[in-house]
DNA sequence: ACTGTATTTCGCTATTTCCCTAAATAACGA
DNA sequence: TCGTTATTTAGGGAAATAGCGAAATACAGT
């Protein structure tokens, strides 16, 4: 869980994750609405990919780079969690 | 909010706020529960304070430390809006 | 096999973070 | 005022982090 909130205490990964939630995108395309150069990003990725924040797919050239939600979920749940406010867990409906 | 990220990203920090769930402890009571030395737990003090995670009050020669659950819960909804769970907006009732 | 495109890995530097010990500050009580 | 307790500030060293350009890797098309 140390993973998830190191990679989320980078603003720059905050906002990659931001742009993920409209849909995957490429390690290129994401790279694209930054002011830093790819090799940077790149190292973005790797800690978002250690904390399980996103996924990968290859397609051919590009790599695909997809938001896990429910590792941000367990984050979110984490902190009222912190705060006192116990998280109902899910059960099958 | 980058400032509360930050300070949730230290394992010790959190912890911290997890002791602060139950009341609010002294700056020593808290150092006790840490196997690091009392200057180093004054650091991550300011840091919590900073992220405006805790709110101090002198009593005496001693200070305590208490939790701001309002800033954690923001920091919970943040991260909820990144994964696109809406957070509503509390309104007076 | 060669070329082009996409992405990552490799060195490298600068900055920040974390931890420590020693010293300073603040408040109390004798 | 003096001594004691609680906490923070100052200074420094080791390690982690964030950034870069250059080189390496992976794949697709010709």
């Amino acid at each position: 869980m140390s993973d998830v909130f190191d990679a989320l205490a980078h603003p720059v990964r905050r906002k990659i994750l931001k742009l993920l939630r409209k849909g995957a995108m490429s390690a290129g395309d994401i790279a694209d609405r930054f002011d830093l150069a790819k090799p940077t990003l790149s190292g973005h990725f790797t800690v978002l990919k250690a904390a399980d924040l996103v996924t990968t797919e290859r397609q051919g050239t590009t790599i695909l780079y997809r938001l896990n939600m429910s590792v941000l979920e367990e984050a979110a749940a984490a902190l009222l969690d912190i705060a006192g406010v116990r998280a109902r867990k899910e059960t099958k409906p």
